[in-house]
DNA sequence: GGGTGCATGTAATGGGTTACATGATTCT
DNA sequence: AGAATCATGTAACCCATTACATGCACCC
């Protein structure tokens, strides 16, 4: 069962990089990692494969830099046809792909789990997390300021709120949880549904 | 590279289910779906062949039950090996797997998209969320009746907390979104950031 | 001299879903 | 009559990561 034909959202996620500027395949390698690596990734051996099947489908094209002293550089450009596929792609509704979440897993087997362990998954998250909102925080405001003027800045704008949404309720999930796991600990059969009860409220206040 | 020897994630989530009750693997499937789905997935594909490796390996026992009309079932059990490996394994450390988040990527490249699309995405996305933060709600009361005195049930309760933090984060963006696109059509330079730093101040208040 | 960055590509490997094969029973 | 549920299992396929192969330049 193919969903979108011969390409897969591999391709679409390189020519939606193009309609940003022409780049070869180890600059797209790049700005995966740094730009939407967040919510996104691709390999090397994803990414020169597609760029060779879309240039025999004549949706980018190629062209070779060459400068001394280091390896040849394949630049590749969106053609019409390219981005026309693109703009299609983009009005197909999205599909929630399959959830894998080991920390939630181990979690939810907890039970069996020595003392501590639970919490100590659970303090190493919040960590991360928390680390996370910072960064999400830094680059916004640094994406605000250095590219004030670019059309795409609010898109970008868009994806890093939802990276903090999702990190500050991460963060206040583990640390209601690690409390909750505190009380099982101590005997109580302690209030899962205080802390939640509360939460909701505010959010549909939004 | 191999990160828990000969066994992977499919395999310890089976001993997992296991450590609730003997099962067969349709039964497995039945409650990845039902129980777990939000979290996590397995198919037919993997169960069958891990069960049988496992059984193998000594950390489960196979039983045939037979019932006439309807074909055998196969109930496997945890053997003290099998447990004692579930314990292990929920020590490791989680490393967080990674993200494709497909509608944040279609976000990401929104300024070539058609008018209306993103926000026709958004719409979908917010009520899929709604309807997702009402039934885990309902879940979560059900079960608490239900199962009010099972030692597993803080472990599940905390697996359905994470849901509902996670859905009513996504509502609140989605709206703050829609709000945001709102005002790109309109023209002004508007705001993702004033709707971000209430919703920071009110995080770290948890 | 050895690591890192630049740069492209292929092959091996792994993890996972879907489709297929089989077959009785019960519900619509 | 036809679909769904119960139940197990295999084979084909797809998608993706990792390792490998190559090679120059620059920095420590």
């Amino acid at each position: 069962m193919k969903s979108e034909g011969e390409f897969g959202a591999t391709a679409y996620t390189m020519l939606g990089l193009l309609s940003i500027r022409p780049m070869s395949g180890y600059d797209m390698r790049q700005m995966v990692g740094e730009s939407i690596g967040h919510f996104w990734s691709e390999s090397y051996g994803q990414i020169y494969p597609a760029l060779k099947k879309m240039a025999e489908a004549g949706l980018v094209e190629k062209k070779t830099e060459s400068s001394e002293g280091r390896p040849d550089r394949h630049v590749y450009t969106l053609t019409g046809a390219g981005r026309q596929r693109l703009e299609g792609w983009l009005e197909i509704p999205v599909k929630r792909g399959v959830v894998r979440n080991e920390l939630l897993l181990k979690l939810f087997f907890g039970a069996n789990a020595g003392a501590g362990v639970n919490a100590g998954h659970l303090r190493a998250f919040l960590e991360a997390e928390e680390r996370l909102a910072r960064v999400f925080a830094g680059i916004a405001a640094q994406l605000t300021k250095e590219r004030k003027s670019d059309p795409q800045l609010p898109f970008w704008l868009i994806t890093l709120s939802r990276g903090r949404h999702d990190a500050l309720a991460s963060i206040a999930w583990a640390k209601e949880t690690l409390a909750v796991l505190d009380g099982l600990d101590a005997g109580g059969p302690v209030t899962q549904n205080e802390g939640q009860r509360k939460r909701e409220e505010d959010g549909h206040g939004a």
